[in-house]
DNA sequence: GTTTTTAGTTGCAACTTAAAACCTATTAAT
DNA sequence: ATTAATAGGTTTTAAGTTGCAACTAAAAAC
């Protein structure tokens, strides 16, 4: 297969997951496969037509995809050729990036808001532009960032668990981002 | 150079930018110079040592970028062997997709959130994690999103078609989700 | 029992990537 | 002023990846 990305921890003294996920979900075909499944397709024929993709591509890529933990792959009982793929919580999870990605072309490059357009359920009305929220819920943009060192939030540590209460903490109030 | 994905007008009916999004910044690279821009890097050495790319590969990569507007290239007035790479505001608007992959990352791959932590500057907090947000700022979870045919939201463009048009596409997509 | 459908695999040519060597214009060091 | 080093590329070549078309195997339909 293949060995894309790695080293990085060069950049900005740190981990940063981004080339992580990209190993995972960055490779050529795996956005439009995830937006296919988002749509509902499950079996191989309907990826196969509703994407332009190869067979022996598309078939490589749901194998990476279900041994990454993004879909499942299981044979339909009532007809025994056909096998269904579904997206993991973990592929669901994939969908605000989907989105912001989408987003970014209706701006920069269609110009166009795709149709038919995604929308709350509740009161059929538009979704938001995905952005970047204060703990306190402001959009911020990007001069209102900046980085700041684990150690420095949680001033308390000492060696021995600072990782686990970093962890801890940032379980307890769902919120976490770095480079 | 390349000619990557096309096609995708069959799927639910409409054009989806993802696929336009893809063919800009999908290529093997862009994610990673695109971070290492957004973490200041601006030279062509820097990004060299920065990300683990090959010399040929990030050229390429730059020139393509900035053919894209995602960059722009400036000889160096000071020294005249360098060049800048800036992101310009289109690049900079990338900057929700890529957190948003790098917290998929940190949740479903490392575990770990990077260090450091993306923060707000005026109160130096760790961001929120990306969402999806209804109209009035409710965070949505996939299964409160529909998709509705732009006919149907603006009610008032061509009466003439409009119920089959909003029929055909919920017969084609049942009741999923994303484009 | 023959054909069709589904989900693959295989073989091969065309293309892309990666690593290293090379090139050219500046700037810095001697 | 001459030489060395740096910056940003380009070129070359091997290795790896893609995409097309043809093939397979199992199950279902006719």
């Amino acid at each position: 297969m293949e060995k894309i990305r790695e080293d990085l921890s060069s950049l900005a003294g740190g981990e940063c997951s981004l080339p992580v996920s990209l190993e995972v979900i960055g490779e050529r075909w795996c956005f439009m496969i995830l937006r296919a499944a988002l749509n509902g397709v499950g079996h191989f024929e309907d990826f196969l037509s509703e994407i332009g993709i190869a067979r022996n591509i598309l078939a490589n890529r749901l194998t990476r995809m279900v041994e990454a933990g993004i879909m499942t792959r299981r044979p339909c009982d009532h007809d025994k050729r056909k096998v269904e793929y579904r997206l993991t919580d973990k592929g669901q999870d994939l969908l605000p990036t989907m989105i912001a990605l989408r987003q970014w072309g209706e701006r920069w490059e269609t110009g166009v808001p795709s149709n038919p357009i995604l929308c709350d359920s509740r009161d059929r009305k538009p979704i938001r532009k995905i952005s970047m929220r204060a703990h306190d819920d402001r959009v911020l943009e990007m001069d209102d960032l900046c980085w700041i060192d684990e150690a420095e939030l949680k001033p308390d540590s000492d060696g021995a668990n600072r990782d686990d209460m970093v962890v801890r903490h940032l379980r307890e109030i769902g919120e976490s981002t770095a480079a």
